[in-house]
DNA sequence: TTGCGCTATGTCTAGACAGCATGTC
DNA sequence: CTAGACATAGCGCAA
């Protein structure tokens, strides 16, 4: 079938398909069209990835759009968002017009309502949703890629309940499910009154096989002789087979898949051996480039190690990285400058990065429910392989899964060659995930009755996949009584005919919109209001004691009641506890002359325990630093400290404490590499705590000043709290951090320069700004031009040598041109 | 006593969505 | 029911 002769496009589509090179559609393609995706037919591809999906979605919505329609396209990654919009807007041409609207970024609000095609994280569509997006309505086809992600137990029910709240505001809605090939691709079909197009055909061959002894064994029966000499291992030999092997005179790049981020970074520095040797001059010129910019986006181990590997051609992937280094990593590698990448799974989803040949090295992994090495699922080494064979490069794609012994090789093969991934499986049914969805699907007005939430619910997959209807009914109840116990809906019985109306409360639409787990928001308010409490009962001692030792007081009555234990402040200090260089006390809290009793740390620790916050690990010995520091620092938190013998919840207590210090060292300007040093974490993942830790501060300010019990000075105490986490300063430079291009590192320089404000930036000697800028003329008069000055030109303007000096001494180390990563709008 | 090399023991473990609008004399 | 890479402590031994 040829794209010129598909009616129903906007004109010229076709023959622009095929000047593309599409001359012919691909058969799953072929099968979409006969089964009508482009006159309107909802449907179900469950197809390998890299086999065409979009182009089934992307007729789908030109046709839809030519219809005088609007499309949604949904993606499971914020990453993948831009991938998609960029590959949309190559139909401009044909006046289509596409936007983008993540958490992350957005293209204007308005603005969205007049886009052909919206490219949206299943998130944000569902919060577009509560939050009333007008052109919700207006949208006739909406695309969910990667559906299978209905089977993750936490993200899976929100794409879930947003696919039904779209398909029930939207009668007629054209519902098109990309999905990689799954067990039940029907049940998901039946589901979404879709057509099914199933196949398991690739456009570039991909051979799968199991590595052991002197070859590798691939499916179609083949073999490939890849000896391995005693003492060399087999992921290095298999990545330097394929570099060797040339094709159309390139040699092959590798993915090679491992089970811990340890191991995707000792297994990069490993096959530098194997890259090292086989680089050209201008490739080695190429990488060693490369490895400058990987080193200037942050002054971490991590940044260190990655950039050493890169230099020899090789390179790891995880999420510790920051997301500079990611993209920097992949594009390199999509450009065949990096050889090889060893990476945990996020690569495996991620943005498209094809390689000749996938190594999955490790096939089980770690799970502390599992209570040991899980095997992966079979979806997921699915995922893995079909990153193999390069469109336009490879002739065929090769995965390789290794082996130590013929059993071994034999489990392999029936476990994940010959096997079909696992079937999906709704996790709706649980109390998490109905706690926000029951709420939201209240609030949002698509129920107002018991009755009418479980018709509502009636729409999901769980309901067409389940045959015990009585555990979503028993779980809803649960939350419908969690929600009413705090205040988040009302329940009033109809005097008439005796059925309950439901309805959200103020507040609890506000955490509706906010997209919070009520839990969470729940969370925040009962600390938030007893520290308002305490506040007015006790003001006299509600200061905290700057350097006051406490010791503590066991509970007191040893009866049954599960109390908490009461801690009181001891005058005499007689040791000596924490780190000396790691005072915490806050001289700027002080200056309004107003004080508090609601502190930074406080503030981080009540977003930090909410279970929008992912926990930080306890390792060994954090259990006792950490209840060390919470008995130090008790009067600090708000709301109650659970007891040291309530097990569980102490625990967690003391993780959520680890997230909080975290957040406050980076609050007081404690450099990225201790912070990296001290919490066994890597820069990404600060990055992504300080994000988490804004959005909820942000929130809490929000429901702070919409609910009774909190005054005024709370609100004030949790937006400097978030302004400080958010900049990543002590409070003296949060004036100077808020200009663009000054992230926490330049306003420290300034600062220590005496350029202390935003008005100093306007007034101060240029020479004086130019040092602290440490003779970067261009950043200087960005900054200056932004702070408002008006004449920011630093012509003849030369470096104030004492500024520099002074600069210099306020932060270690740390060369190199990206400074400032903490600064949003930061460029290489 | 010192230094070395060995083994027993202990430690640690993937990923990633959401909101929101800034400041000034 | 289930792991494995790596670091470190602890030990025996020889010089």
């Amino acid at each position: 079938m040829q794209p010129s002769s598909l009616s129903g496009l906007p004109a010229g589509v076709g023959e622009a398909l095929e000047a593309e090179g599409v001359a012919e559609l691909y058969p799953p393609q072929e099968a979409a069209v006969e089964a009508g995706v482009v006159d309107g037919e909802s449907l179900v591809a469950a197809v390998p990835t890299a086999s065409g999906k979009t182009l089934i979605a992307e007729l789908a919505m030109l046709a839809s759009i030519e219809r005088g329609g609007k499309a949604l396209y949904i993606v499971p990654l914020r990453a993948l968002a831009s991938e998609k919009k960029a590959e949309f807007e190559r139909w401009s041409e044909f006046g289509v017009t596409v936007g983008v609207s993540t958490g992350n970024y957005e293209s204007d609000g308005e603005w969205l309502g007049s886009r052909d095609i919206i490219v949206a994280t299943s998130e944000k569509v569902d919060s577009l949703i509560r939050n009333g997006a007008p052109w919700i309505d207006d949208l006739t086809c909406v695309v969910s890629d990667e559906v299978h992600l209905v089977n993750d137990s936490g993200r899976g029910p929100t794409l879930e309940v947003t696919l039904a709240k779209l398909r029930k505001v939207n009668t007629g809605l054209q519902t098109v499910a990309l999905s990689a090939t799954v067990g039940n691709a029907d049940v998901i079909a039946e589901w979404l009154d879709a057509e099914l197009v199933e196949s398991d055909w690739r456009p570039i061959d991909l051979r799968t096989g199991v590595h052991f002894g002197n070859a590798i064994n691939f499916d179609d029966g083949s073999q490939r002789e890849v000896p391995v000499d005693r003492g060399e291992e087999q992921t290095a030999r298999l990545v330097a087979d394929a570099l060797d092997t040339e094709e159309e005179g390139q040699g092959g790049s590798s993915l090679v898949f491992v089970n811990s981020r340890r191991n995707a970074e000792s297994a990069a520095r490993k096959l530098t051996e194997v890259t090292g040797s086989r680089l050209t001059t201008d490739e080695r010129d190429r990488l060693r480039e490369l490895a400058e910019e990987l080193r200037s986006v942050s002054d971490t181990d991590t940044s260190e190690d990655l950039a050493d590997a890169v230099e020899q051609g090789s390179a790891f992937h995880h999420a510790g990285l920051a997301s500079e280094h990611r993209s920097l990593i992949e594009d390199a590698f999509r450009d065949r400058l990096i050889k090889v990448i060893s990476a945990t799974p996020t690569l495996a989803a991620g943005v498209n990065t094809p390689a000749r040949r996938v190594v999955v090295r490790d096939w089980r992994r770690y799970d502390g429910d599992f209570g040991g090495m899980k095997p992966l699922d079979v979806l997921e080494v699915h995922q893995m392989c079909g990153r193999a064979g390069r469109p336009g490069l490879d002739p065929y794609g090769e995965a390789v899964l290794l082996a130590n012994d013929a059993d071994g090789m034999e489990e392999l093969f029936d476990r994940y060659v010959w096997a079909d991934a696992e079937p999906v499986r709704s996790k709706l049914a649980a109390e998490p995930a109905l706690r926000t969805h029951v709420l939201a699907t209240v609030a949002s007005g698509f129920a107002a009755t018991r009755e009418g939430l479980l018709s509502f619910l009636d729409n999901t997959l769980y309901a067409t996949q389940t045959d015990d209807e009585g555990r979503l009914t028993a779980v809803t109840d649960a939350v419908l009584d969690y929600l009413a116990v705090n205040d988040f809906i009302e329940r009033e019985r109809d005097e008439v005919d005796g059925t309950e109306r439901l309805s959200a409360t103020g507040i609890g639409h506000t955490v509706s919109r906010l997209y919070l787990d009520p839990m969470s928001a729940a969370e925040m308010i009962d600390g938030l209001r007893d520290a308002c409490a305490d506040d007015a009962t006790n003001t006299t001692d509600a200061m905290p004691a700057e350097s006051g030792e406490y010791e503590r007081v066991a509970p007191d009555d040893a009866d049954g009641e599960p109390g908490f234990g009461t801690y009181s402040p001891v005058g005499d200090a007689d040791d000596d506890v924490g780190d000396a260089d790691d005072d915490t006390d806050d001289a700027a809290g002080e200056e309004d002359g107003k004080r508090t009793d609601i502190t930074p740390l406080g503030c981080y620790h009540l977003v930090s325990r909410t279970p929008d916050m992912y926990e930080l690990y306890l390792k060994s010995g954090d259990r006792e630093t950490y209840t060390e520091i919470c008995y130090e620092r008790e009067t600090e938190f708000l709301g109650d400290v659970p007891s040291e013998y309530e097990d569980v919840r102490f625990e967690d207590w003391l993780a959520s404490l680890k997230t909080a210090r975290l957040l406050e060292d980076w609050a007081d300007e404690v450099d990225e590499d201790r912070i990296t040093e001290r919490y066994g974490v890597g820069p990404g993942d600060i990055r992504g705590k300080v994000d988490t830790a804004e959005w909820l501060l942000r929130a809490a300010e929000t429901l702070a000043s919409d609910v009774e019990g909190i005054d005024g000075d709370a609100v004030l105490a949790v937006r400097r709290a978030r302004k400080r986490v958010e900049y990543g300063v002590r409070e003296p430079l949060l004036n100077l951090a808020g200009v663009r291009n000054v992230g926490r590192k330049r306003a420290r320089r300034l600062y220590e320069a005496g350029v202390e404000t935003r008005a100093d930036l306007r007034e101060a000697d240029k020479a004086v700004v130019l040092g602290a800028l440490r003779g970067r003329e261009k950043t200087a008069e960005r900054i200056l031009e932004h702070a408002g000055r008006e004449d920011p030109s630093m012509d003849t303007v030369d470096a104030d040598a004492s500024a520099s000096a002074a600069a210099t001494a306020g932060s270690s180390g740390g060369d190199g041109g990206g400074d400032g990563q903490s600064s949003l709008g930061d460029f290489g």
